[in-house]
DNA sequence: TGCCCGATTAACT
DNA sequence: GTTAATCGGGCAA
């Protein structure tokens, strides 16, 4: 899948085709791409990924209300509760049935810096969004946008458009299948949930 | 119905 | 480094 941008230059607004592939492919491709929830937002530095036979996966144990969204069509947000406390963002891959989906686990600010200081009540940069829950506080997301669709407003979703340079490893606070590499990041960014293991 | 636990975070020592 | 906060999902009973 190239990355680069139209032949006008502007960027590429991400959809359903671009989701509609292997979760491996597509979450390296997510990196560096501009992720925005009503204008708030910034480049995507960190992501994982889920697969239903993998037994880290929400949809491993097979369709339930919750995890409904991720055996949909690519394309959609899943969003779910963590800890009883926080939101985590999920962007739906493969084609239906899979069950695959990228969490959203970092983000650079780039855009609405203010209204993120303000909902994360912090002033930090680097504490904005570098984390799955510090995400959705930041972006106000919540259960409200389980199930919406990314390639259409108040979601925007830009494909980045140079190459990145990627780094891979473990996922994060996971117990099952905790040695699967399918961590992905933006190399030497300071905005990362927590650093990359050389 | 009850119990256990989690794709987390912030505030501790 | 450790731990409390906080609550819904999933499953046993």
């Amino acid at each position: 899948m190239r990355g680069a941008c139209d032949d006008d230059g502007m960027a590429r607004r991400l959809t359903a085709a671009f989701f509609r592939r292997s979760v491996h492919e597509v979450a390296p491709d997510l990196i560096g791409a501009i992720l925005l929830f009503d204008g708030v937002g910034g480049r995507l530095v960190e992501v994982e990924a889920y697969h239903h036979t993998d037994p880290a996966a929400h949809s491993f144990i097979g369709m339930t209300q919750r995890n409904a969204v991720m055996f949909g069509p690519p394309g959609y947000a899943y969003v779910y509760r963590s800890y009883g406390i926080h939101w985590c963002l999920n962007l739906v891959c493969e084609p239906k049935g899979s069950a695959a989906a990228v969490l959203v686990r970092a983000i650079e600010p780039t855009a609405g810096l203010t209204a993120m200081r303000r909902r994360r009540g912090v002033a930090d940069k680097r504490l904005l969004c570098s984390g799955p829950g510090r995400v959705c506080e930041a972006l106000r997301i919540t259960h409200a946008q389980n199930g919406l669709a990314l390639d259409q407003p108040p979601f925007e979703l830009l494909a980045r458009n140079e190459p990145m340079d990627i780094v891979v490893g473990p996922r994060i606070g996971i117990t099952k299948a905790a040695d699967k590499p399918w961590r992905y990041g933006l190399k030497g960014s300071r905005f990362l949930s927590k650093p990359f293991r050389p």
